[in-house]
DNA sequence: TTAAAAAAAGGGGAAAACCCCCTTTATTAA
DNA sequence: TTAATAAAGGGGGTTTTCCCCTTTTTTTAA
């Protein structure tokens, strides 16, 4: 009977198998169950043979996404610690999960060993930061002017529409504004999101949520 | 010893150890390797011990994507058969994938005995195809659309280098080339593609998976 | 070995993007 | 009502992107 229990909550049926068979090649760990999604995880924790020591938690789900869950477990569940475990690297979502209460960030791109290593010093220590994860971390903390950028309404919407092949003449004549009106919101955006061209603010507008593709 | 090999072609490296691990406990399939891309599968295939029964191929990856790979692979290890992994579920990309060569399709989303009975199947009879991928073939009888899109190597890397803040003579100079050769580039890509500017082939490149933000 | 195809490169010029500085108009708060 | 702030806009000039046409070099296949 191994030591410490383990549930995977991820909407990838075949994923969700895969990891568990994983997690269970672990010498310490058990996978007591998957579930698909956030609302399957709170059914089943209602019966207290189900309650793990560890959730490994994926972000992207339907019906009630890893971020909203982990607050959750953190209210009712204190005990139960929650990884994180996701292909999204962006600092937002990261910090995002951590203050839900995630006890640990891993990308779905780390080695199995990271894996197990993330599960012990949980157990262990109660969390387990990988160099990147704290370094966000950390730079959340000094950077806290960044959380802090405001865009304005016509601001989203230029930017949206640079995330096109429009001229910037066109996107003028689109919000019925002068093209040196456009040259003034690129620059003033450039500033403020310290990006060099218009290929960085499309990238930061995709990478950020405001522009989905 | 068990009767037959896989490879796993996946670009996150923990999905890629975990589908290993569930792989190998299946009773007659044995993993060799894991790959992250197609372009490192095509160097590990030089090797005539690393020529596998199977693989199991991502579609999304960058610097040689599933597609591209499957295509070499039908052309140059005839006797491989390629099922593809993905998480992608509309039509195109199946159709497309098929026609590269796979013999079988899977969602991500799948229980992993279809994963065990895709293996067995295509060993036995040398494809296998689950209702849903049987019903897109039969309807892609009478779309013909069939787009030949295929994309070099030099372009895949040209067009990675375009989604970052790079100007073209930066670029020229990392790829160690004239300025006016990736004039050249970029006119045949717009073309190709069928698009208008570097936004346009941004977008199509984050869209398509050649560049992962 | 030679011809064809692919890759690389070149010239020229117009349009678009970028950057710097500044003013005017409209809205909001005191 | 007036002053401050936000939004819109202007001038001028440089750099970069795009488009069109062509040639040269390298690689591949016959």
């Amino acid at each position: 009977m191994k030591a410490h229990t383990v549930v995977i909550v991820e909407d990838h049926i075949l994923l969700s198998q895969a990891i568990a068979s994983l997690v269970n090649s672990f010498e310490d760990f058990n996978v007591l169950y998957t579930c698909k999604n956030g609302q399957e995880l709170l059914t089943k924790l209602k019966t207290p043979s189900n309650i793990p020591d560890i959730i490994l938690m994926d972000v992207n789900m339907p019906i009630l996404n890893g971020i909203e869950t982990t607050g959750i477990i953190k209210n009712e569940y204190p005990k139960i610690k929650v990884i994180a475990l996701s292909v999204e690297e962006n600092d937002t979502t990261i910090i995002k999960m951590l203050k839900a209460g995630a006890k640990g960030y891993l990308l779905k791109d780390v080695e199995k060993d990271v894996l197990e290593l993330a599960l012990i010093e949980t157990i262990k220590h109660g969390y387990y930061h990988t160099k990147d994860v704290s370094n966000i971390l950390i730079n959340s903390l000094s950077d806290d002017y960044s959380s802090k950028i405001q865009l304005k309404d016509r601001e989203i919407e230029f930017i949206i529409h640079t995330c096109s092949e429009m001229t910037y003449k066109e996107i003028a004549e689109k919000m019925f504004l002068s093209p040196k009106t456009i040259d003034g919101y690129r620059d003033t955006l450039f500033q403020k999101l310290n990006v060099k061209n218009r290929i960085g603010l499309v990238l930061y507008a995709i990478k950020n949520g405001i522009y989905k593709l």
